[in-house]
DNA sequence: CCGGATCCGGTCTGATACTG
DNA sequence: CAGTATCAGACCGGATCCGG
């Protein structure tokens, strides 16, 4: 695996990913984890909102939502605007980028359908 | 996230995983780290054995990777032969279920290629 | 030697509490 | 409500050990 982060001096950490040969490793670097793809997922279901993220059934911590959709923007996949300003409120929405990621999703459901039967929540995702 | 593994009484600890609705987290929970799908891919490029498999660019540590194909083999994607007694070895190889796989690894190749560029290794995986 | 198993320090995760 | 701070425990991975 590429050594996904390194931290600048100081105290500002900057996210830094090295590039591997292999596609897959590069992808499995910024996703290949529990909770980025999940978010991943509500955001192609429509969700936009902090509040709504973070109601999913999967209980993600409200830390870890923060900081999977901080190191999003960093990646490119998602961007932040505000859509309120008293008190200061923001939407995340996917870029392009991180809509491409859909065959990725729609392979993964496909799979755990077939081998995790039973499962019908999510079982198509609408159009971005 | 469905809580991923519990364990047993006394010294044997065993999988179990609960099963979510929705079939991306049944996926995330089995496959969601960095080095499961990385030791998927190599055992589609056609690896079968330990040394090939530790022989990968991406230096997997050797207790990750015997953890791993551990994990693969409980969860039906892998099965562990032997093909020489003396002394025992044994070959990995990948069940229908972890064949299955293919079009997840195509889809990550793929969006991989597109965003990060000059990756031509594993561009194509050769057929199961 | 090879295929792992064990050990162990450092890093990351995630439940909870906290803040504006 | 939208995040941040904290901190114990889980996990990662490098080094080392061991059986065949």
């Amino acid at each position: 695996m590429t050594s996904g982060r390194e931290t600048a001096e100081g105290e500002s950490s900057e996210l830094k990913f090295e590039r591997s040969c292999c596609p897959i490793t590069n992808v499995l670097d910024t996703l290949g984890d529990k909770w980025t793809l999940l978010v991943i997922r509500d955001l192609m279901l429509g969700k936009k909102r902090y509040h709504e993220l973070i109601a999913s059934p999967e209980k993600i911590a409200s830390n870890i939502l923060a900081e999977r959709l901080k190191k999003l923007e960093v990646c490119g996949l998602v961007t932040r605007c505000a859509y309120q300003w008293k008190p200061l409120r923001h939407e995340y929405v996917l870029t392009q980028k991180g809509k491409d990621l859909r065959p990725v999703l729609d392979a993964m459901r496909r799979w755990g359908r077939e081998y995790y039967p039973g499962t019908m929540v999510f079982a198509t995702l609408p159009p971005c």
